[in-house]
DNA sequence: CTGAACGGGTAACATAATAACGTCTCTTCC
DNA sequence: GGAAGAGACGTTATTATGTTACCCGTTCAG
């Protein structure tokens, strides 16, 4: 229950890349979906840290590392692909994307934000879902979908600071 | 408990924009602050109705209504006062601004937006940050700032849509 | 073979927010 | 009264983020 989130521990991160994109790969086999090399290396991008990373940071990579000029709408329908089948979130708050840590089925996340070491943890609690969708029935209000974005200190950080 | 929010049902809208300025007025009286005529403005303008508004659209009111061409700054500055001393609230997922309900007290809201009339209904439910901080807090995470915004249909458009 | 559907490139535009600098008007204090 | 400083606001420019419109080449089903 205490678990320290992956994302505010020490690990082989080389191992979560290549995790991630191989789900993705099943995902998108097992759907009929096209992950083509772009949106790849998109969600490669987006899992290289677990800090949530804006689409023109990815587009300054795209164009530096690749040599070709990538534009805003190559990487934006890259992102709307990996949006759309749950491989990646966005995070409003900060205008910025990171990688779905359980793409296998559809849901929606609450999302941790260190303010220190800028690592998103995305957390799954039914309690807080529950929570919302309560209060919101209270005003006669249905709820379609959550953003919960929480800023503060990971369990990393938190005694360093 | 079920109380439809004003904001869902047909109401006197002026009254509550006076309601509105007079509060913040006595408020910034209260504590020393100048709500100048420009920040009064601004803070008319977000009341103008219970949608979120831009900065933007502010603006674009702002250089209509005066005929000189008002620039991002001018709105922005104001905004940040009103923010600053929750006259109003920023809503992230939608880059917006909208009249803080309970001004008289320091306070992190959860917001309602729905998706057929657009207006947004501020909620303040203990239960809901508390599910928050608890679910962090299982991961080792210490919140400081919450954003709870969700989308759906209010009591006045679940019917009609 | 053909032609719609799809992925992707390109340019331009639209929206959101900030930086840097100047001026004006207060108050405060001598 | 007048200098000094702070705060509010104007102006210009720039950066960040996101979208629209249009084009081209490939793929794949009929």
């Amino acid at each position: 229950m205490t678990d320290t989130p992956l994302a505010a521990r020490p690990h082989d991160h080389s191992r979560c890349v290549s995790h991630a994109l191989a789900e993705a790969e099943a995902i998108c086999a097992r759907q009929g979906l096209r992950l083509t090399a772009l949106r790849k290396r998109v969600l490669e991008l987006v899992w290289a840290s677990h800090k949530p990373l804006g689409a023109y940071d990815i587009l300054g990579v795209l164009s530096d590392e690749d040599g070709r000029r990538a534009a805003p709408p190559t990487v934006y329908r890259a992102l709307d692909f990996l949006l759309e089948n749950g491989l990646v979130h966005r995070i409003a708050s900060l205008n910025a994307f990171v990688g779905c840590s359980h793409p296998e089925h559809a849901h929606q996340g609450q999302f941790l934000i260190c303010r220190s070491c800028h690592a998103a943890t995305e957390l799954e609690q039914p309690a807080i879902s529950q929570a919302i969708v309560d209060g919101a029935a209270g005003v006669g209000f249905v709820v379609e979908s959550q953003t919960v974005e929480v800023v503060g200190l990971c369990a990393g950080c938190k005694g360093t600071a």
